[in-house]
DNA sequence: GCAGTTTATTTATACGTATAAATTTCTGGA
DNA sequence: TCCAGAAATTTATACGTATAAATAAACTGC
């Protein structure tokens, strides 16, 4: 294990200042030097290996050129390609990239936004499920910009806190929409407590009660939002005598989940039941029948999410929030039939 | 946005030198403060909402406290329970973790050590498809210490770089086996060119020898790894006029690939063709029929990685390397069947 | 041949922390 | 009352970099 090498060495080896290698590595223009020397001292550079102290450089700058992805948990599957998106655009201006998972809980929200005033990044990209912008203003306070994920756009108050977001009641609704204009007349609900799931119960309900259905017919039942909580879910609706034609889901895990329970019943998807999901997982293409669901281009909404957020760590840190709507798209696949026996 | 609060701010205001107060912040316990200053300066720190510069912090210590995963890429599924595993670890000790994501290839992975060499991390839990132990010495020279996920135990030279492993040949083996044990006799194996997939068809390779299988009925058909490499690898298959009875797939994601080509030829799953993959993905459970497969116990493997990195950094950064063996299981689903008309 | 520039380089300092070494203040015992 | 030693606190310095300011050297043009 050898000494790092720092300016200081090669100041010494190449008889110059530390100074004047500072100006050769960063090649700073507004100061003159004579080709020989700056030769000379990238020669030495190179000889002996000079890598910069990435440590000092963020304590004399003051930038981190990091930023942090507080997500609820990288093992559910709407989060790697987000991730990626992300990353692409960091990447390439040269940020670092750290991800936080929170598994939707207030307390390690708290933490995370704990741990990064310590100075560790330049700004965050993060999905709250517990903390309000109140909560972040800290973060913003201490010069940490900060982006949001959000299903709809969010009022704006006074602190720069921009949000990105697809409109989760349009897209449910629409996805629903969909199920009506294929002569589906009872659809349920499988949804869960947190995150977005609530916004995507009022665009079902939306559709439902526009086009008339009766309140008996409306029908959401609440679990985990995992491939198990679908499972138990799907039970319980299967149980009661009068079946859904339909089934909404919140989530892509829920309706896989609830596809595994459907399927255990000996019931037929999509011709007995028809299952919608949400997300459009990477696995979406890959269950039998392959899921219909919404995609939210998650891969995109990452690369917007980091432009915007630099943008704004790099440009107007203190400027007024903006909220950015993203698209959404059904995805039609084999889990949803025209239903003809209305 | 307010300035950021210094252990000077702190002393002036309480009427000490800063030294006191870094001998507060962090209760150095041979150096004797009066209970009153002590509680003197703690007050004002949460008067002003003091929080460690965590930069100077590695300046000065030159930790920090920060470790990298390299991966190829967190879209694949099996990578994020990896993942997780790893940075419950970490997170406990309070590290941070920076996931890099080399899309299996050369140049990234050279560009990641690079990127390492500037000192952000104190060690590095890697999985490398190019680089080998000598192009990683240059990280340990920086003290930069280094674990390796791979799929067989390595030759130990002098460097101090530890491997974590399941072995691949044996638990490929031991899947192929299964498949003979129930009657097939003719089992294809879908492979691609990279990582650990050589390994498993070895062991596949092994399996069908040892059972006496003649060489005709030994077909490896390589693509992309991924579910469109097994799409069309299996549409290949699928296409000769002896069909196997079974297909062994490198990783899930081809089975499941392969699973949806063999759906659209109208062959039943596990009737006509079994099918087994590896890694025991989530999705793996609910593509339909479930899908028999190799376990690697992801996130139990990211925690013992992570263990024993933490171990080589903070005790023995240049003891010899250790190889560590992870167990395998086999999870039979239902994409397997026994074969009774041999 | 020298005042005034321009060009090249060095010196000095700051970023915020940790910590060894030096100094001051406080003990208690003779 | 004084002193040795312990206790409490401060001073000084280092980590490695960036950069403003100071200085030195070389070049103008007259």
């Amino acid at each position: 294990m050898r000494k790092r090498i720092t300016q200081a060495d090669i100041a010494r080896e190449a008889n110059v200042s530390q100074a004047m290698v500072s100006y050769v590595v960063n090649d700073v223009h507004h100061v003159n030097i004579t080709i020989e020397t700056r030769q000379k001292v990238k020669k030495i550079m190179n000889e002996l290996g000079y890598v910069p102290n990435i440590s000092a450089q963020r304590l004399k700058s003051k930038k981190t050129n990091t930023i942090a992805g507080i997500i609820p948990d990288i093992t559910n599957p709407f989060y790697p390609e987000f991730e990626r998106g992300i990353q692409e655009i960091v990447d390439s201006k040269g940020y670092d990239f750290i991800v936080y998972n929170t598994d939707a809980s207030k307390s390690k929200e708290k933490k995370c936004i704990g741990s990064l005033l310590q100075g560790r990044v330049d700004g965050l990209i993060g999905v709250f499920f517990h903390l309000n912008a109140k909560e972040l203003k800290v973060l913003v306070q201490n010069n940490i910009s900060v982006l949001r994920l959000e299903g709809r756009p969010k009022k704006l108050g006074d602190l720069p806190i921009d949000n990105i977001f697809v409109d989760n009641i349009s897209a449910s609704k629409f996805a629903v929409d969909y199920l009506l204009k294929n002569g589906h007349q009872k659809i349920s609900m499988i949804s869960s407590e947190y995150g977005p799931s609530c916004l995507r119960e009022i665009g079902y309900e939306m559709a439902l009660t526009e086009a008339g259905i009766e309140r008996k017919n409306i029908n959401i039942i609440r679990d985990k939002f995992d491939e198990n909580g679908g499972y138990q879910a799907a039970k319980k609706i299967l149980s009661t005598q009068e079946k859904p034609t339909a089934i909404f889901a919140a989530n892509d895990l829920i309706a896989m989940g609830a596809m595994v329970a459907i399927r255990e019943e000996g019931i037929a998807i999509p011709n007995d039941i028809s299952v919608v999901g949400f997300d459009d997982v990477p696995s979406a293409k890959l269950v039998s029948p392959a899921l219909t669901t919404v995609s939210q281009f998650q891969r995109n909404m990452g690369r917007k999410a980091a432009e915007l957020l630099l943008q704004r760590i790099n440009k107007n840190p203190q400027e007024k929030a903006i909220n950015i709507e993203m698209p959404f798209e059904l995805v039609v696949r084999d889990s949803t039939i025209k239903r003809s026996n209305i």
